[in-house]
DNA sequence: GTTTGTCGAGACTGCTAGTCTTGTCAAGCG
DNA sequence: CGCTTGACAAGACTAGCAGTCTCGACAAAC
């Protein structure tokens, strides 16, 4: 997710015999230039990332990073893959959950740290902008899917270990226990309603370990 | 919120008297037309109902109500704000809560209610058009907030009386609770990776309250 | 019959996503 | 060295939509 592609083939070949290595010439003419990527991607970051809550239109990203507009579009097929794109770039890394060995402990540190990290102005707008677009366009609103459920594997993945130990019933509903974190994160994250703090995250981590527990 | 107010005073009164009754000449000029304030919230619904998902425009209501633009303008300030009065104008008025003495009972009940009312072609399709427009409408933004502080409100009227009859610990946080179910509600009906069914409504609603009860 | 305010119709502005065009530059090929 | 290919910056252009403005008609009060 982190590596764009090309939102089409490049150098037309034809590929008339697939399954072969890439016929003869397999690029000619000029290459890409890299750091032209690279600051598209920092620029929608720095855009994103405004406190202001501008926006972010492709026009700026492009004069931002002092690029053409054509230059973004030749390499990202939407200006929410772009944004999506700058946004995991940094962000994808750190989905492994913790692992101490106990449920609760470990549920109330991935709970906090997600918590935690949506608090940070920076994210916190970027991640905001980003859900605005996805509400309008549908392509990044399936990017986004897929960004959702990378995070909402991990934290599955914990509840398994500990449902594996026998810290959860055997039939508790894992996918709902995911969704009660990332609802109430989601839900208070764009509503602003309630907060999202430590002792929150706590006592949603302490609930659900109680309410799911297998004895 | 089911009854509209202009955007604006009419009746270019001054009010010199506040508290007064509203000044000798309270209203001249042609009277609003209520056939074509109808029929602007029930273009808004149809339109919204569309399956299809298509984007619901100013114009489109405009024309499907046979009305025009300004008239739309000139009693709601967005296109948000019609929006969301044509579906509160539906649906706001079955917002109390059940009331059966048993606090599983009843949070079985709202929770399946919830679910099942966003489940309905014509009501998930303008929920969720509603939802993409509130992302980037902030005006309509606030009317949302409101909106869904009035069922968030119901909820935890609900869950009040369960702890007043000891069936919540006293120091449960209601407001935990009531976005665990919202939050839940939300998150997959905007996201829709997961079932918003009778089963899962109860199952969120035992294990709410199983996590608080105050034995 | 004059004033005030609503009505339908539609032109108009302003903003943005995404495309297309143009002239330039860099890399490989012969 | 010249030719071809494709990336590049700049920016014109199209299309869609929100919201405003203008116009002539009409209706209610006085």
């Amino acid at each position: 997710m982190s590596e764009t592609e090309p939102r089409t083939e490049r150098s037309g070949r034809t590929d008339p015999a697939p399954g072969q290595a890439p016929s003869a010439r397999p690029h000619t003419g000029r290459r890409r230039n890299e750091a032209a990527h690279r600051a598209i991607l920092d620029a929608a970051l720095d855009l994103l990332a405004a406190p202001d809550g501008a926006p972010v239109t492709i026009d700026a990203i492009a004069r931002t990073a002092g690029v053409g507009k054509q230059t973004v579009y030749r390499w990202w097929p939407s200006k929410g893959a772009v944004l999506l794109d700058a946004l995991t770039d940094r962000a994808d890394q750190d989905v492994d959950g913790p692992d101490t060995g106990a449920l609760r402990t470990d549920l109330r540190a991935f709970v906090a740290t997600t918590f935690d990290a949506a608090q940070h102005g920076t994210t916190a707008s970027a991640l905001r902008a980003l859900a605005r677009e996805a509400a309008r366009d549908p392509h990044l609103a399936d990017l986004m899917r897929s960004f959702t459920a990378t995070r909402r594997n991990a934290l599955h993945d914990l509840l398994s270990r500990g449902r594996d130990r026998g810290e959860l019933a055997g039939n508790a509903d894992l996918d709902l226990i995911v969704d009660q974190v990332y609802g109430v994160f989601w839900y208070r994250f764009l509503l602003g309603h309630g907060p999202l703090d430590q002792d929150t995250a706590e006592r949603l981590a302490d609930s659900l370990v109680t309410a799911n527990r297998g004895d």
